[in-house]
Formats: structure tokens, C-alpha cells, sequence
DNA sequence: GTAATTGCAAATACTTTGCCACGTA
DNA sequence: TACGTGGCAAAGTATTTGCAATTAC
């Protein structure tokens, strides 16, 4: 293995499951079938989810999860996958396919992901940290938290019904 | 209980423990040990600490876990305290007195916390959220992660002695 | 052949609930 | 007295490790 790799850089990350694939056995990893069924599970969709639910794909059902559990934080090592607390128990895991990382914009009634854009302040911020602080490495991770809309009418029936 | 209350303004919220105290106690709360200590303990130290953390502070040593645990839940329903993932297993809580919530960078190596002022960009997004998507209650949550000066010296050390 | 990967089982950690005793208003 | 609160015990869920069998290179 060669950890002194740097993650693929934002025009390869564009690539599909297979140029991380490329990426990853150059780093070492072997190419197993566990390993080529996440990544193409992950590339198919870009959300974070957890890794119960990764391994609720057809395609990983026969996999363990302690195999997943692994995979996902050799991975996130690797700069491949990072993982995200959406205010669930479980954390989530995603692929990082489009160089910056997604923020999001969470429902805490039904779980529900909106997409945002991350403010370009952070992303200033997080760079003048990285220079000016002394700090390594430094990523950063924003969730905003609320009632979706459909969940807030729902609700408000709810009030209206039960008389609280 | 008088759910219906809101949590006190941030001009309230300077106040000490005594001021959230008579505040949950307007609410329908009981003025018993655990609360009163509790409130003291999350004074005195604003920022965020996993329940085993809390419950280890001198004067809720003999306070059992689940205590702690149902009385945090009630705390955060009433808008008092506010829970936060800083990558940790465990769930971080701090009491909310300043206002706005801090954001945090986070040692991802040894855990340290330092305070980061949130970008107004950000607060800017989030009343957008609220007024112009129809979401209710929208708050954020920003953590940068990265290894603070002192751990990337040891781990430099670490990678020389070790030749990584 | 060698070293990484895998799976089973089990340990650990954190969260959550049920039930009854207790304390506060 | 009435109802919120406290504690014990136990269940539920997520994460993590040990070891032996397997697989990719």
C-alpha cells in the first residue's frame, strides 16, 4: 500500500466507479468483489447513507456487514468516501464523486435531504484555517435542520386533531 | 406543563443557570437535584460534552446515566440545550446561554475544540431556508475537522521515527 | 506463496424503554 | 394527593475486534 497517495484530484473524481477503482488499486487495495459492487453501488447514488442501508443493495446483500463496516473506513482513509451526521443514530456514508463535498439541508421529521449550496464564505474560512491557524487537513461539514414542508402541513393537522 | 412556550430570548439567556432554571420551572419542569446540578454543571462549562462527560462531573457522580440521559431529552425539547455531533461515537450537549449557537473546529486526533465564529453567509442562508422554501425551524450545524498544531507535530515525529 | 480481505462470533459502546419507588408542588 | 422525576434492570441498535478461512496478486 501507499498511503503517501493523495485522494484523486476533482477532474479524476468526475471519472466513474472505475477511475477510483484505478486509484484505489494503485493505493493497493485488491480488487475484490466487495470492493467493485460498493464502489458501483456508492457511484450510483451520491447520497449518504448508512451501511446498513449500502448493504441493503442487491448487489452487497450477500456481503457481511462487518465487510462493509471495513471497506467504508479503508475508504474514507483513502479520501475515497466521507461520512456525514445527519442527526441520525447511524452515520452515513458517501462517495465523493464531484470534488467539494455536498451540504445538506435535513428533514428531522422524515429524514428527508434537500441539497444546498455550501456558502462560499465556508469555503474561504475553511481554507484561511488551514493557513492561518496551523490546522491539517481541514474539511468541514454543515447540515441544516428543520420541517420539510410536507412534514410541517402533517403536523399541523396533527395539532389541530389531537388539540395540543 | 406549558409546551407552548418559547425558549428564552438570547437577552434571557445571558443570565446564569438561575434565570433557565426559573424558566423550566414557568415550564411545568420540578425544581429536583438532578436539574439543579445539571444546569449548574452546563453553566460553568458552555461547551459541549457527551452525556458520560456531564455525568462525571463531581456533583452527578451518584446521578444514574438514564437520568441524565431523559433529563438532556427534556432539556433539548425545551430549547435549553442543544446537541451536537463532533464526530465523536457519542452525542456532544451544551447549554445554549449566548444566543446563537458556536460553531467548532475539531481536533479529528486528540478531540480538542476550538470556537469558530459562524460566517453571518451562513445565518443568512439559513433565515433564507426558513422564509423562502417553506421549511420551519430551520437551524445549522457547522463543524470544521482537521488535526490541531500539536497532534500534526507528533504524528510528524511519528511518520520520521516510524520512516512511513 | 504472501499479504490483504472476508466472515463468523462475540465484545463493546451508546441509546432507549418498562416498571416501580420517590419527591415536589 | 397527583404527577413529574429517579433509578434499576434490561432490551435495542451501532460499532469494533479476534481469529481462522479465503482470495487476489
Amino acid at each position: 500500500m501507499n498511503p503517501n497517495a493523495s485522494a484523486p484530484s476533482s477532474s479524476q473524481a468526475h471519472a466513474p466507479a472505475s477511475g477510483i477503482l484505478a486509484f484505489l488499486l494503485d493505493r493497493g487495495f485488491k480488487r475484490t468483489h466487495a470492493l467493485v459492487c460498493l464502489l458501483r453501488e456508492m457511484a450510483a447514488d451520491p447520497h449518504p447513507r448508512t451501511l446498513a442501508e449500502w448493504g441493503d443493495c442487491p448487489s452487497l446483500q450477500e456481503r457481511s456487514g462487518v465487510t462493509l463496516y471495513r471497506l467504508m473506513l479503508k475508504l474514507e482513509q483513502a479520501g475515497v468516501v466521507r461520512r456525514v451526521n445527519l442527526g441520525e443514530r447511524a452515520q452515513c456514508f458517501q462517495l465523493l464523486l464531484t470534488g467539494p463535498a455536498p451540504d445538506y439541508l435535513v428533514c428531522t421529521s422524515c429524514g428527508g435531504l434537500e441539497q444546498v449550496e455550501t456558502p462560499p464564505e465556508v469555503r474561504v474560512l475553511e481554507d484561511n484555517l488551514a493557513r492561518k491557524t496551523g490546522w491539517k487537513t481541514v474539511r468541514h461539514e454543515l447540515e441544516f435542520f428543520g420541517v420539510c414542508p410536507s412534514c410541517a402541513e402533517n403536523s399541523d393537522a396533527t395539532v389541530q386533531s389531537m388539540n395540543l
